[in-house]
DNA sequence: GTCTATACGCGGATAGAC
DNA sequence: GTCTATCCGCGTATAGAC
């Protein structure tokens, strides 16, 4: 707390008082690998090294705590998103812009989110997870973090595709949200049925293998 | 159980000796609503109108339950999707091989399901959440179910699309069962985004722009 | 302000009475 | 076969140490 502590800061210490974000970090990282039933806070803060009340003294509630972990890891996502959204133009020697939208949607996804000792694929088994739940506040959550992004992309795409009807972007649009989440959530499905030649746990060839795919379907001609 | 008592049975009877359906019913219905987590044993019992220690007593867990419950469910749907792959012909006045083959894939998955008292699409859901988890039991559960009947569509596809690398078909296959789970999952995230006009819910709608878009995404040019 | 020890109520599971 | 009583671990709340 005081300057001295951190001038008398010795190599190994338990790093004191950064409480709050040792357990974010076990958290991230147990609530990723074993979903949010299947961890409890007594093995949360037994990683983290800390008291099992502290939880609830920082956070408020196992919720709370999962609410805050979210904020945090989705907001450089979004922010990348948008960037690469800004980015995004029509010019000779560039790809479509199809494909430059969204390839800046699906990317931050696939490779942001590598902070405080938890990779991105480990917090986008998380959001996966999340993401196909019913549970009020984890649509909430999701809602809170992404939406308005995401919205900006599907105008992207929708401008992309004048020739197409709005409401057939958006099932498509629906469709890719599928794709991705699903690629990221590494079920092992794929793997249990081929034996393992395809492996959506590599991000830079999921994404090589989807955009393509992705572009083909949002081009295909509208449903009668 | 005996017969005297299937003859004598009154109309409205507590239907004593059924206590093993009355629970896969009242589970399949709060599972498939609010997930494996947010359902308790105490609930489902007094649903089914047992008593609590019968879940553990018929099935040995709650997971058994879910084992049990899912093995019933899932048959039916790969049965259905079984004949419709036996029906599919390369014929002139019908649809194209490719998309013979999706619908028979997809269709029983969105349609099936209707036994007692759980419709289709909220055995979907359920599907949906254990596809993503990494939880060995869901995977093993999800396996067994469904393993043998997708390997033999996924073979069907490689046959339908000569020229495209197995490699890619696999891929686009993962593409394929994101789109359907995320679908089924009805996760609101694109009402959420889009204000509702598109509605994931709606079966045959679903199907009808799902089709397109992936025959589209299957037929792209083989990636580099 | 931070952190700890401890207690409460509820969950799934189980042994044993009937 | 069925039910009651009980166990242990969970998330949570709080009183008080530092």
């Amino acid at each position: 707390m005081t300057e001295s502590q951190a001038k008398l800061a010795p190599t190994l210490a338990e790093s004191p008082a950064r409480t709050v974000e040792r357990i974010l970090s076990a958290a991230a990282r147990l609530f990723a690998e074993r979903g949010m039933a299947g961890v409890g806070l007594r093995e949360i803060t037994a990683e983290a090294g800390v008291n099992l009340a502290a939880v609830n003294y920082h956070f408020g509630s196992k919720e709370k705590l999962l609410e805050a972990l979210f904020a945090r890891r989705a907001l450089p996502i979004t922010q990348e998103r948008m960037r690469l959204l800004g980015r995004c133009a029509e010019a000779p020697g560039r790809q479509p812009m199809l494909e430059q939208v969204l390839e800046g949607f699906l990317r931050p996804a696939f490779s942001l989110g590598r902070e405080a000792g938890v990779d991105g694929a480990t917090f986008g088994k998380l959001r996966a997870r999340l993401s196909v739940e019913s549970v009020e506040l984890y649509r909430r959550i999701l809602s809170q973090a992404f939406d308005a992004s995401t919205a900006a992309f599907l105008e992207a795409v929708v401008a992309a595709l004048p020739d197409l009807p709005r409401a057939e972007v958006e099932w498509r649009f629906h469709f890719m949200l599928g794709t991705m989440l699903y690629t990221m959530a590494d079920s092992g499905r794929i793997q249990s049925i081929t034996g393992g030649t395809c492996q959506p746990s590599d991000a830079e060839m999921a994404l090589a293998k989807l955009v393509p795919f992705l572009c083909a379907g949002f081009r295909a001609p509208p449903t009668a």
